[in-house]
DNA sequence: TTGACATATTCCTATATGGACATATGATGA
DNA sequence: TCATCATATGTCCATATAGGAATATGTCAA
């Protein structure tokens, strides 16, 4: 089998940057297609195909206006990254860090003191 | 071209479930690969192909024991999608969707009221 | 209707991937 | 040295991509 696809969820959906990118952008307020195009220079194909899949995960949603399509973020749908990704929060604290320093300090004082302890 | 390669970044090496499984698993402590076999039910080939990408982009570190190569969470890789996510967290936050609520009305209004505003 | 603009879709292709399986490497103990 | 355990790597293959280019759809204006 290949990868996941990437309209499996929104964790393959933002592995791509590009997608990224036109989240960061339309985080900054609703948007027509060609206003991604011109800020991002890409393609307006890719645009409107990055946004397809942007928009099967949920990540953004359309409404037309006129012969535009306007797209708008929807950062709900990046919720269970963030749910994930919090859990592992604490390991870049330095609080965690000192803990790690701490314990490599222990795990050396331990050799240093030869290994039959007390 | 293909998609950006999993080894690329975090973002694209925990797309795949399995390896977040793994990071799961190792956030309980060091583990040999054979412990994550067993655990995750995986082909011991696939778990170390899968370790190898974590690897790669420093999500996970190894030592050896013996036999054993010790396999350990390093969570400071994963930061950057936390950092990246969370610029989006107000989105779901309850505040957010109420004054998502509010705006909606207030476009209902204006419509109700004739587009030649005051 | 026609023409122009805005966006979406289709076709093409090189490419990396993940699983299955087989096998290589590495460490230990006798 | 050999046998064994633990892990890593290599091979094969179906498959989904992302970009490029061409084209289809949709909307407005006259």
């Amino acid at each position: 089998m290949a990868r996941v696809a990437t309209t499996a969820d929104a964790f393959n959906a933002v592995a791509e940057p590009r997608r990224r990118q036109i989240l960061d952008v339309l985080a900054g307020g609703e948007r027509p297609v060609n206003d991604l195009v011109g800020v991002l220079g890409m393609a307006q194909p890719q645009v409107s195909k990055h946004l397809r899949v942007l928009r099967e995960v949920g990540a953004v949603e359309v409404r037309g206006q006129g012969r535009q399509r306007l797209y708008r973020l929807n950062g709900q749908a990046l919720k269970p990254i963030h749910d994930w990704v919090k859990r592992y929060e604490d390991s870049w604290t330095e609080r965690f860090e000192q803990l790690d320093v701490v314990l490599e300090d222990l795990k050396r004082q331990e050799k240093g003191a030869g290994d039959g302890g007390g």
